[in-house]
DNA sequence: TTGTACGCGTTATCAC
DNA sequence: GTGATAACGCGTACAA
């Protein structure tokens, strides 16, 4: 079953001109008469003209696409960023084509070069969790490509970024919990190498060093998969439990890793605050919905993805070659509820 | 800034060959000697040669790429659903290009412009909540567009459709309540127009009339825009606990529903399920975690993007046109929690 | 004011 | 075994 389209053949065999007249007439250059304009675009419409994308994508070498890599569309954060990006692409005619990597390095180095191969102007790109190599993104960038990375960043490639102050974010977070009385707080984190990672434990070791507070590198557990398997999360907070001295907090330094740490907290009879307090980072709408309601330390999801596109439609549309990187750093913010506050 | 890829005619001059000799040694046409060959494939693959879709798009007049449209994707139940498009569709080789309709007919009337125009093999779509008028994919339908309908269906358009059982869904649920005591079963519904509240609605009636509780319309409410907005559903309930005779259970028959109704009830103080039983319809991971622990009826959501995009491939490769369509019905799953058990 | 010819990258068809 | 040419749909420089 193929889906025939009218062409401007077509109207120009019809209207009995030459398919060159169709096309100033549509495009409404000035050479023509306005008769035949007027004739030339009424009959378009009637029968429901559309110009193929593809006859002009091959003929401007641009597609009006732009890619998109998440690792999970299912997750509030990412899905409230493609909400951000969607907002501005659609704006400006281009199409937005998204792949998610499931936290793969594999299937992220596929989705990349199926991108690649897919002719899209530009990609926005938060890497998968298993990412520490990263030729298959400097080998398109080298080729021009435009890439701007968002939320996991790729520091050895020069380009657009655009990240939450992650670092303020879990500083926050640690601070709040020291104050509100918690003294061995535990660190639920990322894979070690992810910048993400980084920059969420530097925030909340400087909360402890600003505190007083000995830095226990027990207390810090990485997750590999940042929390997509349950599995992982279940060893790491069985390790944290099985230690002389146990944590009193801990601060969850991603959506899924709070998530599954309040799953484990739940299945394990483990209450919260009583027993132990609980801060994540997370933008599930859910969260004060929960028991009990969480503490959380919120991203500006909808913030990135709008300004992450703004910079790749700048570098797409950049009429010569951008040497002038902007590294765009947004606020966090902590939302204060039950989880966090010790009962009296 | 221009991303130049590497052309066939490239490789020719480079080779001092013709285009099509060079066409057909990557395509390893009988025709051509192996020396040419071998020559012509490892100038290709050093130079990291790769054929532009948008020309092959153009020739073949397929794009390779299936359109998918849905309310939100930050929805659970959409997101699932769209990992199982892109299960299906990747292997295949195809594209998948996702819009969102935010539950507006304005907006999916623009998105189904854009994808048509876009030059998509097929559509896969969930209309939205606010659409009643289906010329625009009647249109698209009758140009030859392969379209296959999921979730929310048009019956008036003859094409494959996937849907959940939702009316034994809803049925299992009432059913489940009043097993459990509860006799004023209030309906929390989307806009009653549409294919999913009718079925849903009717496998409430069924339930209750199997039991021998009559039917109350003013225990019914209606959300147009299906829970989106949070001050529709304050409204519908805040109708609901004026009545003289107050529900003791509410089923909640869509995701967004289910949540903001559990967000209303907590805000006005009101306890589940001691005041009030909850049952949802709800594809959310995290509804065991909330407080209570919701009852909720499940969607198969991946197995319905799976089948949904099973059809619509067979629809687009198929060389005659289809004449027979299959409406599949999925069965959904009730999770029974402690938010719909009373407590004795 | 309108028409002719070309090129975007590819492959199928025909010619040599 | 290889090369030239046309075609997909469009826009535009050039010709008339």
């Amino acid at each position: 079953m193929k889906f025939e389209a009218v062409t401007i053949k077509d109207i120009a065999k019809a209207l009995g001109l030459s398919t060159s007249t169709v096309s100033r007439a549509l495009r409404d250059s000035y050479e023509i008469s306005e008769d035949t304009k007027k004739l030339v675009k009424e009959y378009a419409t009637s029968i429901n003209y559309r110009p193929n994308p593809i006859a002009l994508s091959l003929k401007e070498k641009r597609s009006r696409s732009i890619g998109v890599i998440v690792c999970e569309i299912a997750n509030s954060f990412f899905s409230q960023i493609i909400n951000g990006i969607e907002s501005i692409a659609y704006d400006q005619g281009y199409n937005v084509t998204i792949s998610q990597s499931h936290e793969s390095f594999e299937r992220e180095v596929l989705d990349v070069s199926h991108m690649a191969s897919r002719s899209i102007d530009g990609l926005l790109i938060s890497v998968s969790a298993e990412t520490q190599n990263f030729d298959h993104l400097k080998k398109l960038h080298a080729q021009g490509l435009p890439i701007v990375f968002f939320d996991r960043i790729v520091h050895e490639i020069a380009t657009h970024k655009v990240t939450t102050n992650n670092a303020s974010g879990a500083y926050a977070a640690t601070t709040h919990l020291i104050e509100n009385g918690y003294r061995r707080i535990a660190n639920l984190a990322a894979a070690d190498y992810m910048t993400i990672t980084q920059e969420r434990l530097s925030g909340y070791r400087s909360a402890l060093a600003d505190k007083g507070i000995a830095y226990d590198e027990r207390l810090v557990k990485h997750c590999t998969h940042g929390g997509m398997l349950e599995q992982e999360v279940q060893t790491a907070l069985d390790d944290l439990f099985a230690q002389p001295q146990k944590p009193d907090a801990i601060v969850a330094s991603a959506d899924k890793l709070t998530t599954n740490c309040l799953r484990y907290l739940h299945k394990n009879g483990i209450t919260v605050p009583d027993d132990i307090a609980l801060v994540g980072f997370s933008n599930s709408d859910l969260t004060e919905l929960l028991s009990p309601p969480l503490t959380i330390v919120k991203q500006p999801a909808f913030e990135i993805g709008r300004q992450a596109t703004e910079m790749l439609l700048q570098l797409i549309e950049a009429k010569r070659p951008v040497k002038d990187f902007e590294h765009t750093v947004l606020p966090a913010e902590l939302f204060i509820r039950e989880s966090s506050i010790r009962k009296k």
